[in-house]
DNA sequence: TATAGCATGTAATTAGTTACATGATTAA
DNA sequence: TTAATCATGTAACTAATTACATGCTATA
C-alpha cells in the first residue's frame, strides 16, 4: 500500500483517539505544520481514501443538529502506521527559503537592501519562534499527561532551528555591515 | 508583473551572463538546490515564458549541429530582478522533513525504531554535508575570481545547517538511550 | 563504437493551496 | 443578535516532479 505522507499524518494524528478532520486540521496547525502542513482540501478527501483502504473508521457524533464524524484508526490503519514508523526508508527532507534565494543573489544589490533583507529574516524567524514558544505549554502538558516524549522534543527542535536562523542572521548583519562599509 | 519563484531563480542565475536552459539546471543543482530547486519541467517553460514576457533574450550559438540557445537578461529582466532583490515582501520559508514528522509519532514505536530512526536522519545530514563541502570550492573560486560574497556565505549557512541537525540527532541518540534503557 | 555528457523540450501525473459554499452552535 | 468557532466538503488552480522523446558531440 503506497500512501501519500499526509496520509500518515492523518494516522500518527489517530494514534491516540479519534478526532475530526477539523480537529486535525487544528492539531496539525500546531504542532506538525513547523516541518508538515495540510490543508482541509487535503484532510477531507484523504480521511475519505484511507475509510475506503479500511485504514481508517468514521463514527457519527452529532452534536445537536451539526454533523461530526470522528475517525479512529482500525487495525490495519494501527499496522500501516507502525510499518512506516520502523520502516526504514529514505527520508526526504527539503527546505524552500525564499529568504536564502535572495540572499543568495544579494551581490547584485546595495548593502543596505542586503541589511534590510537579512533584517527581514530574522524577524520572520523570531515570528515563528514566538508562535512556537506559544504552543510550548500544551506539548508539555501532553508529556505530563500523556507521557508522549516526542512532540514535545519536536517542538524543541523547532525552537533551536529557529534560534540557529536567528543568530546567523544577526552575524550575517555584523559581517554585512563591517565590510560594505556605509 | 507577478512572476513565480522559479522565474526569478532563472533571472538571478543569468545576472552575471548568459546560459542555456541546460547550464542553468546544472548551476542550480550545485548551488540553490539545497533551499530551491527546478527541473527541466520549470526551466524550459519558464525561459520561454519571460522571453515572451521581454524578459530574457535567446540566443542561437549553436555548437556544430547540436542547436544552443544561451539566454540573457534585457535591461526590463535586470530591473524586473532588482526590484525583487529589494523589495520587502514577506519571505516566506517552510521546512519539510519526514524524518522529523516520523519522529513526532516516535512514542507509538520502539526504543530501537526510536535510535534507528534519529540515526538514519543523522546519516542524511551527513550525506547533505558532505555534498556541499564537494561543492564548495566552487563557490570559493565565485568568491575570489567574481568578487561574489554571497553564493559562498549561503553555502556555509547550508554547511552550519547541516552541522545543527547531526548535533541535534547525535544529542538525541544519546537521550533516546538514557531514558529508554533497553 | 559506445558511453557519457550536452542540449531541448513535452506530457502525464501528483501534491498542494485557495477560495468558495453551506450550515449549526456557543458565547459576548 | 451577531460574531466566533465548529464542522464538512468541493472546484479551480498552481507548482512541481517524473518520465519520456529526440538528437548531437567528445572521449575512452
Amino acid at each position: 500500500m503506497e500512501l501519500g505522507k499526509t496520509a500518515y499524518v492523518i494516522l500518527g494524528m489517530l494514534r491516540t483517539r479519534p478526532h475530526t478532520g477539523y480537529e486535525i486540521k487544528a492539531i496539525v496547525d500546531h504542532s506538525t505544520r513547523f516541518f508538515w502542513a495540510a490543508s482541509y482540501g487535503q484532510i477531507y478527501p484523504e480521511l475519505k481514501r484511507l475509510e475506503e483502504a479500511g485504514l481508517v473508521e468514521g463514527d457519527a457524533e452529532p452534536q445537536g443538529g451539526r454533523r461530526r464524524r470522528a475517525f479512529s484508526l482500525t487495525a490495519e490503519g494501527r499496522r500501516e502506521l507502525e510499518d512506516w514508523l520502523a520502516s526504514g526508508e529514505p527520508l526526504h527532507s527539503e527546505l524552500r527559503h525564499e529568504g536564502l534565494l535572495r540572499f543568495f543573489f544579494a551581490d547584485a544589490v546595495s548593502t543596505e537592501d542586503q541589511l534590510d533583507l537579512v533584517r527581514d529574516m530574522r524577524e520572520m524567524h523570531e515570528r515563528a519562534r514566538d508562535e512556537m514558544r506559544a504552543i510550548r505549554p500544551k506539548a508539555e502538558e501532553a508529556r505530563s499527561e500523556r507521557a508522549e516524549q516526542f512532540p514535545l522534543r519536536t517542538l524543541d527542535f523547532g525552537l533551536a532551528y529557529q534560534d540557529f536562523i536567528i543568530d546567523w542572521c544577526a552575524r550575517m548583519e555584523r559581517e554585512i555591515q563591517d565590510s560594505g562599509g556605509s
